[in-house]
DNA sequence: CTGTCTATCACGCGATTGCGTGACACCTGA
DNA sequence: TCAGGTGTCACGCAATCGCGTGATAGACAG
């Protein structure tokens, strides 16, 4: 790790092109090898570039001319598969986020931190890490806090109900649930309607669906 | 925010309570209002105390005697639920960070990384942030990335099959997909056999969670 | 050029579901 | 004290499901 860290650069921005150029610049185990306007010009030369000489980790904007950084992100990602990418960008929201991390983004910094933020970034995916933004962290918590309290779930399902459409889910039919809990079919019957009024469904597979789409189930 | 930040810290380890002293107390905005070796000596604590003299902030340990850390969040969060709970610990187990994000820990914080990443991350988490590790952060995108690319998932279910799971778990029946898509009800039947088959399972319910767990549903 | 994959279609049948309708007991809050 | 929520149980029936079994056709790889 004492190696010097390649970077490659995809922004369109000249201001911000050259700032972070100067600090990247500043850093000793820092080179910035390359730099594009477009996700199509880094792509073309990414693939051309004899393997050695690739870059150890890509800054990739997300608005770009053309395709988008978050069109671009599994290409770069399938070009280079070992290589991380961090997602550089000034959009916070939400959907671009949770879009990125899910195409395989080793971090995500705003442009609206520091400088220090992104060197320091930079290292830490280096090492292993992950290069989040405090405030996108504190999204992403939220997006897997999603689960509902115990106390949430029960406005929605009681406890047994939740219990039934649990065991439903895992695949076990009426029958054998109400066998499970050693109460009757009918009653396993009833609460199962219940299910579904309160989820507003009319059948087992969607309401597991919507059991899992309204954080219903914790883990397994 | 120019208030002090009172804060409450739940470790039986004495030493470390000693170093988390010194850290806080060196710190001019921050005040450490009270410390417990139990989870249940700080929930009865907390909960005699006055409100407007509650933390503003709990840094929580998993592994302690009696009710773990683990055990304990919920509590913590059900009596003072507009107190965010930092997570200390030593552990990295993913289980456990996991468990503790959707219990509603505003942070996950290691024993093993430096005291100014603590000062750091109560600042951060009274500012709206999440205080993550950054070995923590890396684990947490991993999870998030587990939903799978669409080569991944064509390894598991092919385009069409994908596509019918999702009417069913949407609530249409066999004949109303049938319908949809202008294919008979015997090809439909004969897409969700397979489906069974590849997710090993029997019934339409089961599918439908196994495609969940699988990270076949990507949004919705 | 044959095998595997994918997508399509068909018949039949026992098992299961979804739902209409109704009931009883317990507990809690108004 | 009484409505409402929860959990329990029952009968009946049309609709749907799951599955055995089998077939055709295009695509693609070996």
């Amino acid at each position: 790790m004492t190696q010097t860290i390649r970077i490659t650069l995809v922004e369109d921005n000249h201001d911000y092109r050259d700032i972070i150029t100067l600090t990247l610049g500043a850093e000793s185990d820092i080179e910035l090898i390359n730099q594009f306007g477009t996700s199509e010009a880094a792509l073309r030369e990414l693939k051309a570039m004899p393997a050695g000489t690739t870059p150890h980790l890509i800054l990739l904007d997300l608005r770009l001319p053309g395709m988008s950084g978050l069109e671009a992100l599994p290409h770069f990602r399938e070009a280079l598969p070992d290589t991380p990418v961090i997602v550089l960008t000034q959009s916070d929201n939400e959907a671009d986020v949770l879009a990125a991390i899910s195409r395989g983004a080793a971090g995500y910094l705003l442009k609206s931190s520091t400088l220090e933020k992104l060197t320091e970034g930079v290292r830490t995916v280096m090492t292993g890490g992950a290069a989040l933004d405090v405030s996108i962290a504190g999204f992403i918590l939220k997006t897997l806090q999603k689960k509902l309290t115990p106390q949430e779930i029960n406005k929605v399902l009681t406890t047994r109900e939740l219990e039934i459409l649990t065991l439903l889910s895992e695949g076990l039919v009426k029958k054998e649930i109400a066998l499970g809990l050693n109460i009757s079919f009918a009653t396993v019957d009833t609460h199962i309607r219940h299910i579904y009024e309160k989820l507003d469904v009319q059948n087992a597979p969607s309401a597991v669906r919507k059991a899992f789409n309204l954080g219903l189930f914790s883990a397994r």
